[in-house]
DNA sequence: AATTTTCTACTGGTTTTCCGGTAGATATGA
DNA sequence: TCATATCTACCGGAAAACCAGTAGAAAATT
């Protein structure tokens, strides 16, 4: 694998970024830039026949989000390696990015020796950022880290079984308690989440990563 | 801060674990082991008088689970980098630990020399992970790939609103249709999920990233 | 143009959740 | 020992979700 050459497909749905890429890329030895792509639709259908080793995707996209075109090409394509390339700076961002199976992120002012340094790593199958996704992801927000719901033992408990579809009869067998307890159990969990149902709750319970 | 002594705190239940890393980092220029703990609670007791800059923290502890023990950390002490060292290799947990705004993620079996990378690159305020979960992260399971529901774009909509806590009525008033055609939709979802009801449903598009 | 998919809406009913509380027993912490 | 937190259980009822279908119109695809 070292030493050959990378072929490379780009989708953004800015033109000027599209040359500008390919412009700063033309000097990079081993890199072949196999196709460029202003859209989800273009993007998939060149993949269906085509190939690439590594896709620079932006999140933005007029057909389609980045997230939805990522976790559908690492479907089709398992082997394409995915870095994102975005203006969208957000540590949730990022994170959704890799759940969607992204092998790495950069944001769009990456300068051209940090792209191809990533371009490079992910083609070596390693996971890769640039240095401003780095700083950025080891410092969670304030936000990320806001005031989550403390749960007693049986309130989680209870809360998992709930995410498991089970009903307060079901949960109420299982545990050997009255239908009455679980139902107390669950107005408190909508109380401690200021949430008005379940699904509010089964929400920001995994976005606080509860669960 | 570069030159400066690095704080760091260990966390782990076998004492063998912590005998070897303070033996593997006692040659270690500029890195001062503060403190070594066996479990959540004397670690969490530390934290709110003593300092560290960086913790090397397990997954498996006797009294937490790391993941809420890193949530928490970050809670009580935003500046302490966490980095995780376990021999949890799957690539979902390492999302996870993200999720919980942990800095970086090494495999025990780690080197010495990387871990004392990894450990002045987190000081440096750099994300940063060992080779090996670097490998594991670019490299999305088939599992994690699998078949995921296909939804119709009002099938997303709905979706999201229902995750939003709105009822049939609110969703039906907002879209300007019949409740009863919200409740069609919501029947489908269910369907195409596989889910008993929305608390299920909820966990299954979370989990597949679908919001 | 024909077919398929998506979206819309409906029936009549059952099941489940949510509401806004009260309150005693047990466990835990100071 | 005392105070607090957690867990347990209850009231009566309204609101909401779920069930198992049928079916026509519009949009999209072939």
């Amino acid at each position: 694998m070292s030493g050959q050459t990378i072929h490379l497909a780009i989708v953004d749905d800015h033109p000027l970024i599209l040359e500008g890429l390919q412009k700063l890329l033309e000097g990079a030895a081993g890199i072949e830039i196999t196709g460029t792509f202003g859209n989800a639709q273009d993007c998939l259908a060149f993949l269906t026949t085509g190939r690439a080793d590594i896709l620079l995707l932006d999140i933005t996209l007029p057909d389609a989000s980045g997230l939805d075109l990522c976790r559908e090409i690492k479907q089709i394509s398992p082997a394409t390696r995915i870095l994102a390339l975005s203006n969208h700076s957000e540590r949730s961002m990022i994170l959704q990015m890799l759940q969607q199976g992204a092998s790495g992120y950069m944001l769009k002012n990456v300068a051209a020796d940090e792209l191809i340094r990533c371009i490079r790593e992910a083609h070596e199958g390693l996971l890769t950022f640039s240095k401003a996704v780095r700083e950025i992801m080891a410092k969670p927000s304030a936000a990320e880290l806001r005031e989550i719901p403390r749960l007693t033992k049986r309130e989680k408990e209870i809360l998992l079984l709930i995410a498991d579809g089970k009903t307060t009869a079901e949960i109420a067998g299982m545990l050997h308690l009255s239908p009455l307890t679980i139902e107390t159990h669950r107005k408190n969990l909508l109380q401690k989440f200021g949430t008005p149902n379940v699904a509010a709750m089964m929400k920001a319970a995994l976005q606080h990563g509860l669960m």
